[in-house]
DNA sequence: TCTTAATATTCGAATAAGCATATATCAAGA
DNA sequence: TCTTGATATATGCTTATTCGAATATTAAGA
């Protein structure tokens, strides 16, 4: 991935909630980002689905459910560039309440599927 | 000026390769840049005016000339990413070229003016 | 097998981006 | 004022991006 190619995956509000949401919680289901950002399944579905494209995120399923995470095998260069995001995302109005609807979800995944 | 805003003028090779160009050397005319890149003028032009309506270059005529630099009043939260940016850039053979087209320019502005 | 929840994909439409070419503006100097 | 070099903008076109709505797929459990 280029480093032009990089920018352009964040270059969406919607992609760039997920990746941000991703750097702080390691590892989400796309019913926990839909519910998160408060945005339709197949919108979500479809950003996540260019930034595995581009090598941004990796997926794995587990069951019904699909889980996103940062690829752990990118570059060196873009270490810097996440953590900076994630920093300058993180003081948005926009980003809090992502985290607020993700805290407050009923029934996630992580938590009924457990033992 | 919103976090994808900003990733969005960094997602285009030529706004890229021109603000990587202008944090390493500090401020530069169109017909720099232009020589730098090797691409159309209209085409740098553009892209230039579109990075200053987002506030990411100001510009300023000397004359014939109008020189663009990174805008010094951008949010606190742009500059480690600048760096960031100019830090994965640098490394590619596409700037490498540029800086040295830029070096081996003729009658660069800077020289031919002063005094 | 039937159903349901989770996720992905397709389709068509709207909008935005990007480009090359041509032309306009602006400043300096003859 | 005329010309020239530097820069900006307009035009017409092509391609990308994004979206909502509908539909397909997948896995789990009854």
């Amino acid at each position: 991935m280029s480093p032009s190619q990089f920018f352009k995956c964040l270059s969406d509000d919607t992609r760039l909630r997920c990746v941000t949401l991703l750097q702080k919680e390691g590892k989400l289901c796309v019913c926990e980002l839909t519910a998160a950002l408060a945005l339709s399944q197949p919108k979500i579905s479809r950003h996540l689905a260019s930034l595995r494209q581009y090598g941004l995120l990796q997926d794995s399923r587990e069951g019904q459910w699909v889980y996103y995470q940062i690829n752990p095998k990118l570059p060196d260069w873009t270490s810097p560039l996440l953590k900076n995001a994630l920093a300058a995302v993180e003081s948005t109005e926009l980003f809090k309440s992502d985290l607020e609807r993700l805290q407050q979800m009923d029934n996630r995944p992580d938590t009924v599927m457990c033992c």
